[in-house]
DNA sequence: ACTTTCAGTTCGTTC
DNA sequence: GAACGAAGTGAAAGT
């Protein structure tokens, strides 16, 4: 950690600021703060406790006390500003394509660090969408006994068709994986189906793959023809299950509860 | 700011965080972690500096030195595990409904620090969806000279509607709103207008009113014979514009670049 | 560089 | 409480 500065002057944390925002650092500035946003839309925030939080890739984070997401952010910021007066300091991060501004007014600052952070490590993860693919490729039963594999991702005027195959009759078939299915799924599966059915004139039947399904796209399935299969997610992460898993945590403390 | 503690131990880390964790604090730990994550897929990641936050509605974010997003996350959590031994600090955050668990092994602790924000300003912001929709109310001339409106949000068995109306012509009209289009916008309109032509008995023409749209969706509508109206932000943007703007940002520093 | 698609999406609103 | 849809979506993969 280069800096920890706890309630600096307006003329410390600029000069901070401008000597590490501009350079692969990680910058953390505690303070209230009014935001202001113009580009794809506009924004203002009025004041509040922030964190701000500049990233080593130039992100930029305003972190309110709550939530999940950032208040207001910047994903790359191409060219910074630090200025200081009227009892304040201002940031402003810019970028040009889309151009848009995020301006950041402190009116106080609790605390600034500044680190150089190492993270090299992939995050490796198990149970996306791809997953139920490459689970159907390797055992094409997933979507119903006889099933067989014909094309996977084939182009049609109307987008990509997840699998192409056949049934157990040599049937044309129609697989659409989706992680998280809605509405629009069940329309495209319909236009794929009629798609395929105008390649190849015949009857040709069209099968959601998917770990859930609501009522309403389920009995729009039904009105059309078209069929679900169910998969388990948990089958589809145990197939592939990750190694080197994390074991041995040890002596935790009595669990408790928030609130 | 509570507490700031620069290199704590393991143990007094821990105190920290099982006093402060369970209350409406936000706590900012840094350090170099493992993390994992079980629930709804699995993922582990390695050894890393990361900074982890954890905000007063008991939101988690385990952010790396770059990105606009987290690393791995909680975006709530109902009951804390933290725990101290094999020379490491591990803090389990454990969500009931999806059932869901994030781990994180410290290794080493650069910094703690403890504080209670208090933000209880709201976001203003100008030029969602929504926003096109108020503007076409206003003005229907937006879609076209001589456009009427009818309905909005019409329900029809596919899904709803955002605009119904009649050219200057008389003809129905059904007009769909996207600030992002892509291939599915399409798809909807196209079903749209089947619907209101069999309930209507007559043609009906569809509009796509968007502020771009991509070549490839742009040929897909115009086979099918459906229109394109491109909107700018902009006048949107300016049709709703924010009041009390920030101004005056002065003595601004030289200008620099990322890099 | 642009387009398309997915996300442990998250988040809000509505039914 | 479930479901539907937008997001300043972001991020990755394919063209």
């Amino acid at each position: 950690m280069e800096h920890v500065e706890e309630e600096p002057g307006f003329e410390a944390a600029a000069d901070t600021l401008r000597e590490y925002l501009p350079r692969d650092y990680t910058v953390q500035v505690n303070g209230k703060c009014r935001v202001s946003y113009s580009g794809r839309t506009q924004s203002k925030l009025d004041r509040g406790d922030r964190m701000i939080l500049v990233k080593q890739d130039s992100a930029l984070l305003v972190h309110g006390p709550d939530n999940y997401q950032p208040r207001n952010w910047q994903p790359e910021v191409d060219r910074w500003s630090v200025g200081t007066g009227d009892g304040a300091l201002t940031i402003e991060a810019r970028r040009l394509d889309p151009e848009e501004v995020v301006e950041i007014e402190l009116s106080s600052i609790e605390l600034v660090t500044v680190s150089q952070m190492v993270d090299e490590s992939e995050l490796k993860i198990s149970g996306h969408e791809v997953d139920i693919h490459e689970a159907i490729e390797e055992t094409p039963e997933i979507v119903e006994d006889g099933f067989n594999l014909v094309a996977r991702e084939r182009k049609t005027p109307a987008g990509y068709i997840d699998v192409l195959g056949r049934d157990m009759d040599g049937a044309m078939t129609v697989v659409e994986v989706k992680r998280n299915p809605d509405y629009n799924t069940a329309l495209q599966l319909q236009r794929y189906v009629d798609e395929i059915e105008e390649e190849f004139s015949g009857d040709v039947r069209g099968i959601l793959v998917a770990p859930k399904l609501s009522d309403e796209v389920d009995g729009y399935l039904n009105e059309r023809g078209l069929e679900f299969v169910e998969v388990d997610m948990d089958d589809i992460i145990q197939d592939y299950k990750l190694q080197d898993s994390q074991s041995g945590l040890s002596d935790f403390g009595p669990e408790y509860s928030t609130g």
